[in-house]
DNA sequence: GTGAAAGCGCTAACAT
DNA sequence: ATGTTAGCGCTTTCAC
């Protein structure tokens, strides 16, 4: 004999009161006299009545869940943008759909459209590029998107990003201000908008304004893996690269790694900046001098936007800059 | 003007079908036509139908939606566990509601709650120790439970894991074997079974092996921070410690780093071993000898177990134990 | 302040 | 092979 389960139905009957009524006190509706209430209260209780939000998801339109799409989890760059999504959506009573989409252009379409079909309220997307394809399904569908440390350059959605431009351009004059000559940009792939457009863009003012001729050959593309960044080291190196500026923490510390193991006196003989602060960035040795994004509030803002549209309410910014710091550790020289 | 929702009624009306027919092909259900399929397929395509999916879970009463409870995505340990589930989930059509916890009893049972209420078909939860209380909710609901990379002593519900004792005991055999004398047992939270009975009990065995006394002043229990590792350094060497097991990478990496600032040679005079073998214990300098967790297997077989559970499969053994390995890298002698 | 009743979009017998 | 018909458990007008 299966267990019955208790519906709304069940608990009007026993407190003599119609399903709108208990409907109403679930709810916390204000129209129900503080009797009828205290008594359904009591009935809820006893018999355990748990409300079932797919039903009231289908009867009201709104499933009080968002979809977070991300490219892999395993990211501590996600991983924190996630958390600080899950706090805030939490805060607001919204529960996570997470989606892997590893960054795969076909699967981050079929993820979408799960996501779609299940009636999420919303959709956080993390990631490199927005294909067209992707950008067609976005407003196609009337589900508000909200990208987080992800830059579209259409601006047709939401977004929360830092000043990528300016904060590598002032890590870039800071290695420049330390005497360094042959500067090398290390990225994951620059079909990324941030790290083809942004970020080497600010490479390529500090290296203007310290009258330094850009060098195509001090450009280096390559999965931001640890061990690739070891395997670097030996290609900066034989470059004449004295300094580098790395997207992608876990990319920094293996070319870091690399370079140690090559005995090139950090920060001395070659300096090295990441750029997102990740917490791996102080178990390199020595501590990686990063750029600062506060990617837990990244998250958390990308959240916060998405409440707001969801709701409906006026919006002033839909592309939101949050302030960046540049945090001096252990692989560029100390700052006099 | 809204845009009107596509519903399978519409579809069946175009189509000149009933409805039940076009569930029929959406559900591909062998019982349909060739040609009607057909006609009904380009009807939805024609539309842009898209089903429906809560109405679907209300109506079917699946969501193909589990529920994943997790301590912190933040860290590696829990997110290499989660990208296993979710590519599993994936695989069999399952979507994941991510939900953090973080380790605090009474956000467990509320965020059990919103997810029972979610009417998620399943749940894996990670987490150190499982209250009564919680026990106790996840016997009252008829959903079904699979704990991964944790253990309950009274293992009512399905669990992944693996050897936890034998792990302990063979690392610590191993430093025991490379001369060390006075080894530590660094730990996060001792009221974890997983710390306070399974590994604990490795490490005594490792120490009766070897007719070693077991000292209760050996046994650091602490927050798994970076810097708690740094700073429990000192307080090691002070006792006269040569070497020491660490339950939390992030935590082995604090010490070990601030083993090598106290100016001890690793692993001449010092050794170090951590338990998970997550990413960052190859960013370590020297990298990390460590237990080699199946983490993303933890939880793809978690949750390949869940499926099982879910579609009320034989299950020959619900509490999975999985094979380990153990990494000898930079902080333990080599071997010979 | 409360109730009646009509859906929400779909699945699942049961017929045919 | 296809259609008919109840629901699934809730919200939401609209009355009263």
């Amino acid at each position: 004999m299966e267990k019955q389960t208790i519906t709304i139905y069940d608990v009007a009957r026993e407190a003599n009161v119609s399903m709108a009524t208990v409907s109403r006190v679930v709810n916390g509706n204000p129209n129900v006299k503080p009797s009828t209430r205290k008594k359904v209260l009591e009935v809820i209780e006893r018999l355990d009545y748990r409300p079932n939000a797919v039903a009231r998801g289908l009867a009201s339109k709104k499933t009080t869940t968002v979809g977070v799409i991300v490219p892999d989890v395993t990211n501590l760059f996600f991983a924190s943008l996630a958390r600080g999504i899950d706090d805030i959506a939490t805060m607001y009573k919204y529960n996570i759909i997470l989606a892997n989409s590893d960054q795969n252009d076909q699967k981050e379409i079929q993820v979408l459209n799960t996501l779609l079909a299940k009636q999420v309220d919303g959709i956080i997307y993390m990631g490199n590029k927005i294909t067209d394809e992707l950008r067609a399904e976005f407003s196609r569908s009337k589900t508000p998107v909200v990208l987080a440390g992800t830059i579209d350059p259409e601006q047709q959605v939401g977004s929360v990003n830092i000043d990528y431009i300016g904060a590598t351009e002032e890590v870039v004059a800071n290695m420049i201000a330390n005497g360094k000559k042959n500067i090398a940009f290390v990225s994951a792939s620059l079909s990324n908008p941030i790290n083809g457009q942004h970020r080497l863009k600010g490479y390529k003012n500090a290296l203007v304004n310290a009258n330094i001729a850009f060098n195509e050959a001090l450009v280096f593309e390559c999965e931001p893996t640890l061990q690739n960044g070891e395997l670097l080291a030996e290609q900066l190196l034989e470059a004449g690269v004295d300094a580098a500026y790395v997207a992608g923490d876990e990319l920094a510390i293996g070319l870091l790694n690399g370079i140690i193991n090559a005995d090139v006196s950090v920060p001395e003989a070659f300096e090295v900046t990441a750029s997102n602060n990740s917490r791996i960035t102080e178990m390199a040795r020595p501590k990686l001098t990063s750029i600062m994004l506060p990617l837990y509030d990244i998250g958390a803002v990308a959240m916060r936007l998405l409440t707001k549209i969801m709701n409906k309410e006026e919006i002033d910014e839909k592309s939101i800059i949050l302030p960046y710091k540049i945090v001096n550790r252990g692989t560029t020289s100390p700052k006099k």
